[in-house]
DNA sequence: TACTTGTCGTGAAATTATTCACTTATTCAT
DNA sequence: ATGAATAAGTGAATAATTTCACGACAAGTA
């Protein structure tokens, strides 16, 4: 079952946290049945892609019928993990980590930040969004056993932080910094580069453009 | 005056906001020549894939030396249209839009938000790092020539708001919301969902260990 | 000058991802 | 029951991207 696991291509693997809300939406909306098709049209992914993503984990669906929404949610609950919950910690409680303090990822999802942590003393001891922030001094002693963090520091501190992380534990981060951080082969690094996901739009559109209006 | 035939692979073109940012920082640092292999140490690229990048626009390097910065900067500036400014309209001044209208991209960036929409009347009439939030009914009239919006509003708004902009001349959106707007051909939407982003660090970490991506 | 070193640019190979298009199983209407 | 319609699953084709690995040439050195 886990070798089976790690054959799924990367681009499938991303895709799943789509695939696993918008079933937990159809699934709240009272909807029993969907089709590729349908899934195709209202998450913008070919549907012959969704069903050869689906595909890698066996016949979950039936011919000429369709999936069944609460069998596949249960089985994406189940391959994502969904049960267990897993906490996340917040470092660089600014514009960013404030924000996402408040949102906290509550819906459909299993992760949860748990704690947050601040180099600014006005910072620590108040609480946002329910989640205390402490001072990144006593990082160490807070994290518990918590292995991913969400990294929202200035630029010039995040290759320190990130040192701090990785020796206490963290084995995931996903890094809003500019950047690029190094770290072992054994911990994973999503960059979530914001400005660079502005001007790429920005030169796709001057560059690439489109067809006219269908 | 524009578009040449789509020659550059899209996984080049999200790359180049990329390289120019480093080259900037460079050139600020005061270096004059750099290597491939420099260059993929710090920003985490392969080296041949950058190489291979570059080589799309020509032959930018020099045999046995490497790259001239200046030049380089000089060329991806041109290319990426940095010397045009290019407004930005964000659309919900909440958690996420604030500590966009706060930050504003400035750095080493031609993007600029230059007006902010909300329904609060609350929000509306203050001015958020130096940006007047307007009332969303007055959108159309507040809008000018901008092809460019952020869309930070509430999910169940994201269609309505997404209509009014391409009816308004929007022809660019980077999306933050999880819902999967529909647009016309001609437009170009970039998601951008941090919640999947989150999930998907998660998964990879249980189901991929000892890999590193990206 | 001649030799050594460094590094680009790029064919070719490898890898990864998407899409086509067809077979087959199932449903549904009559 | 029967036939038409539907839609999954997938082999094969295609497309996109990355990576290897080497020839060529500039720069530095003695
Ligand atoms: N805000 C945005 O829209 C935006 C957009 C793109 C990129 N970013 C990047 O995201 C990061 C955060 O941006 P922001 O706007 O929230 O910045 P910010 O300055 O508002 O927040 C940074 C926070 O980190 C804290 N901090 C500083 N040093 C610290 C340390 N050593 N340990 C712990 N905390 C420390 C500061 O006190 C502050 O609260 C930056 O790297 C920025 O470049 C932000
Ligand atoms: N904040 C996060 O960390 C986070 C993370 C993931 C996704 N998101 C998504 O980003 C979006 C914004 O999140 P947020 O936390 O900033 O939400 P928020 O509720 O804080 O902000 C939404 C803002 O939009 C305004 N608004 C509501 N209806 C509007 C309308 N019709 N026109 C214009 N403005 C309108 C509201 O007044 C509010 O100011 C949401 O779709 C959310 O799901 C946010």
């Amino acid at each position: 079952m886990m070798s089976n696991q790690n054959k799924i291509p990367q681009a499938t693997a991303k895709r799943l946290p789509l695939y696993y809300r918008f079933l937990n939406n159809l699934h709240i909306k009272g909807k029993s049945r969907v089709s590729s098709k349908e899934l195709s049209e209202a998450m913008k992914v070919d549907s012959a892609t969704i069903r050869r993503d689906f595909s890698y984990f066996g016949a979950l669906g039936k011919k000429g019928y369709g999936y069944n929404v609460e069998y596949l949610l249960g089985f994406f609950r189940k391959t994502l993990d969904q049960d267990e919950n897993t906490p996340v910690a917040l470092i660089g409680v600014g514009n960013l980590g404030t924000a996402f303090l408040n949102y906290n990822f509550t819906k459909n999802n299993n992760t949860k930040i748990e704690v947050a942590f601040d180099a600014d003393k006005r910072k620590v001891g108040k609480s946002i969004g329910d989640i205390e922030v402490h001072h990144i001094e006593d990082m160490e002693q807070n994290l518990g056993d918590i292995s991913v963090a969400i990294l929202t520091v200035p630029v010039s501190e995040a290759q320190n932080i990130t040192d701090r992380l990785i020796k206490a534990g963290v084995t995931g981060i996903l890094n809003f910094t500019p950047a690029r951080i190094t770290v072992p082969e054994s911990v994973r690094v999503h960059h979530i580069d914001l400005a660079v996901e502005l001007q790429s739009l920005v030169y796709f559109m001057k560059h690439y453009p489109l067809e006219n209006e269908e």
